[in-house]
DNA sequence: CCCTTTCGTTACGGTGCGGTGCGTATTGGA
DNA sequence: TCCAATACGCACCGCACCGTAACGAAAGGG
């Protein structure tokens, strides 16, 4: 949301009503869980009325993703150590290591919106995960150019490094730790440098 | 629930409405999905009192967990075929067959009450969960005991087994189709079977 | 016969959702 | 400078669901 492109008539939004927002959501989120989030609840938090945040949001799950986007859009970074276990790894850890906070709630409520609604599934697909996949896919590709990997598909690949870490955040998400990193690292560096069958 | 050892005076419990409920909780999410799932819907749907629901059951998810137990109990077959990627083929097909239809939906209901609910997530895990690794377990212990897996540890093997299922019935249910569980059991076979890294 | 527990029915208070109407404040354009 | 458009907070509504309680009736055991 917050479309820069609007109308360019009436009064402007106020963008610390937006920082507001994305800063209660973060709040509640942290120190409740998925359950203690309403959209009520952020409003109160924000000090912002009601439809100031359904002005902004047609869901309690488009705030969730917008905080999320916006809390970890610095991050991401694509490791470039020159090879494929090492760079699955140290994504792994930095990727487990956030789940282990305040991203890991918000990931689990977007789980938890997704599965009530495909629609929204959908754009959490194309608004987080298809990124998320893309820099695994270029750390794949790099060790490809070298002819480190010999499995002919990236996306199989791909299920098999996030796949145990949603499955992991639905079930019990103390299982990522650094340990779990390192063993999926190495699974999927085997797998993907083994030859064909 | 349905304490078969509970206290034995008093009124007994219907076995009809015990059944009632959990048909009408199968026919609710066939039809509507998870969010169609309520307490008040189920006891409506099956002609029962709300009352006569919570008697049985503490939570919404205590009612779909027994549903898909039942539902369920019948299957659950562990293939032994003498080769590793033809079991884990044949498991994985029958699994995601079923995960496109009913029990697909009872699992998706089960993930989203497990990621509002850390104790009602671990009642999952060992109640379902455990049950359906172990199957995985076994058909690994086989094909070990033939010496055909080098790959020392299976909770890892089963972790990218399940892991890519649950992440799929988070965000794209559709992706589960037999051309997705041969990929993903030439990938498992392939990492098991590996030389030792 | 009495006690206990179930049964169905009905009702209540609480919470969250999504939306609306009102009065006011703030902006850019005519 | 005035006006249209949009923002703001506040208050409210109807709906759905949750969880609990009260009632009288029914069904079993001691």
């Amino acid at each position: 949301m917050s479309t820069s492109l609007g109308h360019m008539t009436g009064r402007p939004r106020d963008p610390a009503v937006d920082e507001a927002i994305r800063q209660a959501t973060l709040d509640l989120v942290a120190d409740q869980g998925y359950r203690g989030v309403s959209m009520e609840g952020i409003a109160a938090r924000s000090g912002v009325s009601k439809q100031a945040v359904y002005r902004r949001y047609a869901s309690k799950g488009e705030v969730i993703l917008d905080a999320l986007v916006t809390y970890a859009r610095t991050r991401l970074p694509t490791p470039d150590t020159g090879d494929l276990r090492e760079d699955l790894l140290t994504l792994l850890e930095e990727t487990f290591a956030a789940q282990r906070g305040v991203p890991g709630a918000l990931n689990q409520a977007l789980a938890a919106e997704s599965l009530q609604d495909p629609d929204f599934a959908r754009r959490v697909t194309d608004t987080l995960i298809q990124a998320r996949r893309a820099a695994v896919g270029e750390i794949l590709d790099r060790a490809r150019s070298r002819g480190q990997v010999t499995y002919p598909d990236n996306d199989v690949l791909i299920d098999l490094v996030f796949g145990p870490m949603w499955y992991a955040l639905v079930f019990d998400a103390t299982k990522l730790t650094d340990a779990y990193a390192t063993e999926l690292s190495i699974a999927v560096t085997t797998l993907a440098t083994s030859p064909l069958p």
